[in-house]
RNA sequence: GGGCCGGUAGCUCAGGUGGUUAGAGCGCACGCCUGAUAAGCGUGAGGUCGGAGGUUCAAGUCCUCCUCGGCCCA
């Protein structure tokens, strides 16, 4: 016999075998991926397969079509593919119809900006010629931030997305605002907004910056004509006294209607005890005066008064029963007979001013809010509440100003016109002023014309909240008198109704809807759907005729909203039926958010393929609403009021919210503070799975954080998963179909099947609550923990050594296959790009994960005594690899497989679940003892375990030149004399084998 | 200023109805392996549970206040 050179039995073992590499590549790989989804058209065979199925409607709350996506954007796509692909895989139809928001007023800026560049006025361009620019500049955004969705890997009808500026959508959204209108929910009220004089248009916060300016100021008197009935002494004495206000506005005062005060300063009444002054002095010895305590002196300072005294304290009961004049009542005017009263308001402090707030309803928003809230009361009291014009669009005083028209607040060239000397003129002549100043403080000017800016009352269009709705003509409604089933009830039930996730959106939106006011629809804007709408000049009652309607609906169905607005349109609409010089056209445009509340309508209903039939009205579809807490204010409001409006109902089934993400530091991104995240640049550099492992391994409930080392921890993960899913690629491999009988399974095959029946139940559970991270988080453990660290860690012995016809080995591919199978579809949802890559690798090109369902799991799997068992069999092995522990440190052994460990196991009941176990496999060394004996002193113990002592020893024998075990049995075959005999005979067979090959 | 939400190891997260020395994974340090190898395995060090009061035999868990951060209003 020739010397024995050591055979290289590498070629003869089972190792992994796959071309899936460690390395994604992800920033390259991605795209082709994107593109073979694209191919393969993964979005209709995803159509085809849910086709028959239960929808389930993930409506998309459509972004604004106006930059590059932001965190917040890949933030909430990608959650709405994590729902739209987990539903899908768990038997649903779940398509998603991305949307855009495309109206509305920072477009329109944007255009404004570009023609303040060319010097051109937007004045002078035809309504529909800038509409069509607004349109042309949101088109263009549309297509950029497709692609970067698109790019994150969100699945959807990309090629069919919903627009509110489609014309299709402008229609349905007027015909929408028409059921209001038509169903008296629509009403024309006023309310302050800010004014530019100068460019005669309003404008909104945003467009508004603030200057120095030089106010006149005045304090004026408002005699005291009811003091109620408190006390009549008391009564007597403020009857012959005056409240005094402050104001830098002296032309807003013939808009007052009310005096302010806090219930939370205190007040006084003062008398001027001051003796020689002039005749015509504006206040005299004796005058009693009711004032903040803060400010008296303030104010008597302003008066030229050095005097005074405190007569008594005046409480916030005795003011709220005043009734004052207005100081133009004595004046020979007309118009100011009325009564003013005296109203509570939180935005009244004794920092400034008198402690009495002069209160002009059309004037400023604190005066209309504190007005409107005491509406009803005031009515009891027989006071109009109607909010005078007082101010036209140029700046003039109207009729409603009695006494001053003519007069203007500020010229068409944004200088101050003769309105506030001719109200000081007044003041004077009543006897009611009594100081004046000048006042330089910050004052709101517009950004387009550097020119201050009023609040003016406009007319608007709102929508009742709390008229009695009547259902019985089906979804419209008419007002009726007397009914509780209005707009805000209806809501309110809507509400309740609702799955909110998490819970605490339900009481967010319900306190919101509970407080707020009437819904303003109307906007002083060019860029959107206008309110529809024409008003009898008579009497002003809104025209509701069915033909009208019809021809504005097919007009925008065809042309879009743009011919509201095109050259005889007013005729065109009302058609022979009315002259048209007897209706007023309105020009407003509707609010945004009647928009985007409108998608239910324009886009979930009108789409066959979505169109749902939810529980109630004979199906089970379900629909989600899925965006940031922010749009409890936003979206989800305006869709639910839309909605509940016009059909009496939610739109939705369920209200998922996400936070916020800041920085890494837990502070707001900002471009100051130089700690953004660009969405682009992650993807850019690692992958979208990677900023998609980011969001599914967050609490997106609350607010979540990015940056460089929490991006770091999803690519440490990243890995892991990848290797774990590439080392089971690599051994699966050498897999055939072949099913191996529960019966004749080792246990611990079993014990993964069963590991697998319970992630299966938390996975499923997970999924339907949308608890991404607790997905994540669990897949993740039982990867690393169970499976690489546990189970194919002992495994690999069989799967490499063992021979092709080993049960075991059998047995533990068809299990990895399992587990295959079930990782990789769970984690699909996540991880689009890498799962399905992972899949295709095993199965081929022409398939996709994305069109599997999670697997069905077996009922037998689950074996709650088999784990029990292992427990009681891992409890054994961290102490035998414990013990090895301490060799290893010791240098004694390297390798566990050096090892032969005596275990003493005292304890009877883990005694018995090692009964027939091979503990040696289990804990990967080459050989091993079980005794019940009583362990010798200095046997290795753990202090949490009782019962179980380990005396560590050294295997005996020959290593195997193929296995690596140490045994002493290594030379007793014949044939194959340097490895064990399980490898000699796995030698055999698979020298057998390739010989006949 | 008001409404709502939150602050558990360096990071991401667990911690039903209050009950022994607060857990996991990652990261980090150290070690082993070299047939998952820019991989795999093991061991270890990390926490005043934002802070202060209070209720209770007992609080990360209940209450109050404060603080920091966020969203929405004003």
């Amino acid at each position: 016999m020739t010397e024995t050179k050591t055979r290289d039995y590498s070629e003869t073992l089972n190792l992994p075998k796959t071309d899936y590499p460690m390395r994604a590549g992800l920033p390259k790989k991605e795209p082709e991926i994107i593109a073979r989804w694209k191919d393969m058209d993964l979005y209709k065979k995803l159509r085809e397969a849910g086709s028959g199925r239960n929808k389930f409607i993930l409506h998309d709350g459509p972004p604004y079509a106006n930059g590059n996506i932001h965190i917040g954007h890949a933030l909430n796509k990608t959650l709405k593919d994590i729902v739209t692909r987990s539903m899908q895989m768990t038997g649903w139809d779940s398509n998603y119809v991305p949307g855009w928001d495309c109206h509305g007023l920072p477009i329109e800026w944007k255009i404004e900006e570009q023609y303040r560049a060319k010097g051109k006025n937007k004045d002078e361009v035809p309504v529909n010629e800038f509409r069509q620019e607004c349109r042309d500049f949101a088109a263009h955004w549309i297509e950029v931030q497709k692609k970067e969705f698109q790019r994150l890997g969100i699945e959807g009808d990309w090629d069919n997305p919903y627009l509110t500026m489609r014309f299709e959508s402008e229609a349905v959204i007027a015909q929408e605002l028409m059921k209001f209108a038509t169903s008296g929910q629509l009403y024309r009220g006023s309310k302050p907004v800010m004014w530019s004089v100068v460019e005669k248009t309003a404008l909104a916060e945003a467009e508004i910056e603030y200057h120095d300016y030089q106010s006149d100021q005045i304090w004026v008197k408002f005699p005291v004509v009811e003091a109620g009935s408190i006390n009549e002494d008391a009564a007597e004495e403020l009857l012959d006294a005056v409240v005094v206000i402050w104001t830098t506005t002296p032309w807003t005062m013939p808009g007052n209607r009310a005096v302010s005060y806090s219930s939370r300063i205190s007040y006084g009444l003062y008398e001027v005890t001051q003796d020689g002054l002039p005749d015509d002095n504006w206040v005299q010895h004796g005058d009693t005066l009711i004032l903040a305590d803060a400010l008296a002196g303030d104010v008597f300072k302003n008066a030229r008064i050095e005097d005074f005294k405190k007569l008594r304290d005046v409480t916030a009961d005795e003011l709220a029963a005043l009734t004052l004049a207005h100081p133009y009542r004595e004046l020979d005017l007309g118009g100011y007979q009325f009564d003013v009263p005296l109203l509570d308001g939180d935005h009244v402090t004794d920092d400034a001013g008198t402690g009495f707030v002069h209160t002009a309803p059309g004037h400023g928003v604190d005066d209309f809010e504190i007005w409107m809230a005491n509406a009803r009361d005031l009515e009891e009291r027989d006071i109009d509440t109607s909010i005078p014009f007082t101010v036209a669009d140029d700046g003039f005083y109207t009729k409603q100003a009695p006494g001053f028209d003519g007069h203007q607040v500020i010229t068409h060239k944004g200088e101050k016109g003769k309105a506030n000397k001719a109200n000081i003129e007044a003041l004077k002549e009543s006897g009611n002023l009594i100081g004046l100043g000048r006042l330089k403080h910050q004052y709101p000017h517009s950004w387009r014309s550097k020119k201050p800016i009023i609040f003016r009352n406009t007319p608007q269009w709102f929508v009742y909240m709390d008229k009695g709705l009547d259902r019985s003509k089906g979804a419209d409604t008419i007002i009726t008198s007397i009914s509780g089933d209005t707009l805000r009830n209806r809501a309110l039930s809507a509400i309740d109704k609702t799955r909110f996730v998490p819970a605490s959106g339900q009481n967010r939106l319900r306190s919101m809807i509970e407080n707020r006011p009437d819904w303003v629809l109307s906007r002083q804007r060019a860029w959107g759907v206008p309110i529809t709408v024409f008003i009898n000049k008579d009497t002003a009652e809104v025209l509701k005729d069915d033909a009208v309607n019809k021809r504005i609906y097919d007009a925008f169905a065809s042309e879009g909203a743009d011919a509201w607005f095109a050259e005889g349109a007013k005729e065109r609409f009302l058609g022979n039926d009315y002259k048209a010089d007897e209706w007023d056209m309105v020009k407003d445009i509707l609010d945004v958010w009647f928009d985007s509340g409108s998608t239910h309508a324009f886009c979930m209903e009108k789409r066959d393929d979505l169109n749902p039939k939810r529980k109630g009205v004979g199906g089970d579809d379900y629909v989600l609403y899925l965006e940031g807490s922010d749009q409890h204010r936003g979206w989800f409001h305006s869709s639910l009021l839309e909605s509940c409006g016009t059909r009496g109902h939610a739109p939705y089934d369920a209200v998922l919210t996400h936070g916020f993400t800041m920085a890494e530091d837990g502070r707001k991104m900002s471009k100051s503070l130089g700690n953004q995240v660009f969405p682009q640049d992650i993807i850019k550099q690692y992958g979208a799975d990677i900023l998609r492992l980011w969001a599914a391994s967050c609490d997106y409930a609350e607010d979540q954080r990015i940056g460089p080392e929490i991006i770091k921890t999803s690519v440490d993960s990243y890995r892991k998963l990848r290797n774990t899913l590439r080392w089971m690629l690599g051994s699966l491999a050498h897999a055939s179909d072949e099913d191996v009988a529960m019966a004749e399974m080792p246990e611990l095959e079993r014990l993964m099947l069963h590991r697998l029946a319970e992630l299966d139940t938390l996975v499923r559970e997970a999924y339907w609550e949308f608890d991404y991270k607790r997905v994540f988080h669990h897949l993740f453990t039982f990867m690393t923990v169970e499976l690489s660290a546990f189970y194919f860690d002992i495994r690999k012995d069989a799967l490499y050594c063992d021979a092709k016809s080993s049960v075991r080995r059998k047995a533990s591919l068809y299990v990895i296959d399992k587990l295959f199978n079930c990782l990789v579809t769970w984690m699909a949802p996540m991880l689009p790009f890498t799962m399905d890559e992972t899949w295709t690798s095993r199965y081929g090109e022409d398939t996709s994960v994305h069109l599997e369902q999670f697997p069905s799991v077996p009922a037998e799997w689950k074996d709650d005594a088999l784990a029990a068992k292992w427990a009681k069999i891992k409890t054994v092995r961290r102490v035998i690899t414990g013990a090895l522990e301490i060799e290893r440190r010791e240098k004694r052994i390297g390798s566990s497989l050096e090892a032969h460990p005596i275990v003493h196991v005292t304890d009877a009941d883990l005694m018995a679940a090692l009964e027939g176990r091979d503990m040696a496999d289990i804990a990967i060394t080459s050989q091993i003892t079980i005794t019940a004996d009583p362990a010798p002193e200095g046997a290795f113990t753990l202090d949490d375990t009782q019962g179980v002592a380990v005396v560590p020893g050294l295997a005996r024998g020959e290593k195997c030149a193929r296995s690596w075990k140490i045994l002493p049995e290594v030379g007793s075959d014949a044939d194959y004399p340097d490895v064990t005999l399980r490898d000699a005979d796995a030698l055999r067979e698979w020298d057998k084998d390739n010989a006949a090959a």
